[in-house]
DNA sequence: ACAATACTTCCACTAACATAGAATCATGGA
DNA sequence: TCCATGATTCTATGTTAGTGGAAGTATTGT
């Protein structure tokens, strides 16, 4: 995973209102959940909020799925667990930080 | 660890900068690196540098222990730490994503 | 005390981000 | 086809972040 993906990873995440899409998605799991659903959750203005939901996407930590005039938004997970990875790794490994390396969430 | 303190982690992260220095210093370890070296290594003016050092520092992700005229900062691990688990518990938790929770890179 | 070195703060500028009302696009039902 | 609904894009406005030259602070050596 390049340094530059990163960056743009965190900084998705790096926002109240994205952060909180995202742990909301997390936990709806791979069904997701519609945009007026989350808006109304989180109390987000509609254009407010597709912007954030564009972010996230651009990102890749959220994919869209329409299903009738809905658009449901799930986690994508693999993307972060590429990142949780790359941090564990990158971030995390020194002579003082070095006991246990083996991390990963889903697999 | 709150959301709004993860959201500062992720904001002193999510800038390439600040990404190169927390790396560079991960990778020193607890005896950290001085301004000056920081600056040589990376190629950046030291006005921009003192800024992200202050950022990264603000965040809790590093430490300056001052030396004479030199002042080395080192990578703060437990703050790291605290913030993986909190990704991978909060960010990561989904009936898709529920196969190893345990991770911890630095005990 | 003076000069040199190591960093930081101040300042001014530019670019990027966040917000939300209004307009627009797309889908489904009557 | 027309309308209602769900979501996005357009546009405008205010805020915050990033940059680096210049000036300031702190420490060491002479």
């Amino acid at each position: 995973m390049e340094s530059k993906t990163v960056v743009n990873l965190l900084a998705a995440l790096a926002q109240d209102t994205r952060l909180a899409i995202f742990r909301l998605l997390v936990v709806q799991g791979p069904a997701g959940m519609t945009v007026g659903k989350i808006g109304e959750m989180l109390a987000v203005a509609p254009a407010t909020l597709s912007f954030h939901l564009k972010e996230l996407n651009r990102a890749g930590l959220i994919q869209a799925r329409q299903e009738g005039r809905f658009i449901h938004y799930a986690a994508n997970f693999d993307t972060m667990n590429d990142l949780l990875r790359f941090m564990t790794e990158n971030c995390c490994t020194a002579a003082s930080c070095a006991t246990e390396q083996e991390n990963s969430c889903c697999g």
